[in-house]
DNA sequence: TGTACATCAGTGAACGCGCGTTCACTGATGTAC
DNA sequence: TGTACATCAGTGAACGCGCGTTCACTGATGTAC
């Protein structure tokens, strides 16, 4: 079977990508260097030029393709899910946002870990991917509050004054077409979830915990229940 | 003034971490070496080594501060609280906790960040200052419970199954002489904290908040209110 | 179908750089008598 | 109080290493006629 030069050329591309991210794997985000990268592919290092202008031209392609890899993930959770209660949308949606976590941790700490010494994103380019994961979740509270289902507890029904203006900047500069308070109630989840999978991704949690899955999922259904979704 | 000789040497010593601390604010805690600490001091590379068996000691003796600092902190803050309600005390305690980790971020991604590459701490030596900041809360919640002013909601009454027993074994472990509730309902706060804190350092949330310092409280109270703390 | 030419993947040497650590040393400071 | 000696902070050169990037190049692959 023949492949064309520009398919080669692609191929090519991509096993920089995924051994670059097998090296952060090993020595973490930081640790990324183009010479240890053409030395596992059986090249030499100038040879990395054909396909990337530099070293953090590969970084900002590995962080945009991270950013939507994981919300394709998600989104395809979601879809899955529809029909269900919201509370298991939500939890699905949510469950898959860890497990992608878990399994490409490197790339989560490309998003959300320390920033790598040297390297600047480009933030007009990241941006537009994080909007998608939250679109998700902003969207199943939404259907929530629509449908009665979602009955904020009095702690939860008023967004606090100080933060109400950029709340209701976010949601419309962002453009989720919404009730500002669905926004509200997903941020309001964010912490829980971010943390819970940070302290497990540099396993601080398992010894507490032991079983972190079921901690997981408890303090999900908890986090639910207690502003006020009805299951 | 005559100083002598060894005041002289731990002077040097405190002044080669505090450049390190810096540094690792301009470079990433990834980006720490000799020779630019040394050079800053107007030293050569090799005079660190009067001070420092080498790098990973100078590393691990960082984190061991920086574990200290925090508990001494959050145990200040403890004692300057007590006889306030518990609300008060926890709220006063968990606020020294994010001042800490905000007045020395560097600090906090040595303790909870990504490791650095190459660097594998000695356990031994970072396990006990950990368990003093969880002492102090741990301390409030089983006082709360005692006192009646802490009646867990239904879904934190009861620990569940598969998470009870490694819940007694630490209980039991790090000499907390205190009921496992207690313990658990600390544990559940903890990614809430973390998140959050871990959110803003980065700067992930504040576009989307604004005003950080209240949501970080607003949150905090609401978790209180959640698990059942009475004001 | 065969030839001439253009494209392009990858090489190898070199650039200037920074790194941690070792070693034999100098010279100042401290101590014992 | 003064002298002889020991201690120790810091130096400067060297070690072997890895880094990103540039450059002129070779040789294979593809394209146009």
């Amino acid at each position: 079977m023949a492949t064309t030069r520009s398919q080669r050329h692609a191929a090519t591309h991509d096993e920089i990508k995924k051994v670059a991210r097998q090296q952060m794997a090993q020595y973490g985000t930081a640790g990324i260097s183009i010479r240890s990268i053409t030395r596992q592919m059986g090249l030499t290092a100038p040879a990395i030029y054909r396909y990337f202008s530099s070293l953090d031209d590969l970084i900002t392609e590995l962080i945009v393709d991270s950013f939507n890899d994981l919300a394709d993930h998600v989104e395809s959770a979601y879809t899955s899910a529809r029909g269900q209660s919201y509370v298991q949308q939500l939890m699905a949606v949510l469950m898959a946002y860890r497990e992608w976590a878990l399994t490409y941790p490197v790339d989560f700490q490309l998003i959300y870990g320390n920033p790598i010494p040297g390297y600047v994103a480009p933030a007009e380019i990241t941006v537009p991917a994080v909007v998608r994961v939250f679109a998700v979740i902003i969207q199943l509270m939404a259907e929530a509050l629509e449908d009665g289902k979602l009955v904020p507890s009095p702690q939860y029904a008023t967004i606090p004054p100080e933060i109400e203006p950029t709340m209701q900047m976010v949601t419309q500069h962002d453009g989720y077409h919404v009730p500002v308070l669905a926004v509200y109630l997903a941020t309001v989840g964010w912490p829980v979830v971010h943390g819970l999978i940070m302290l497990e991704l540099f396993e601080h949690i398992q010894p507490v915990v032991g079983d972190i899955e079921t901690f997981y999922r408890v303090q999900i259904e908890n986090l639910l229940v207690s502003i006020g979704m009805i299951n």
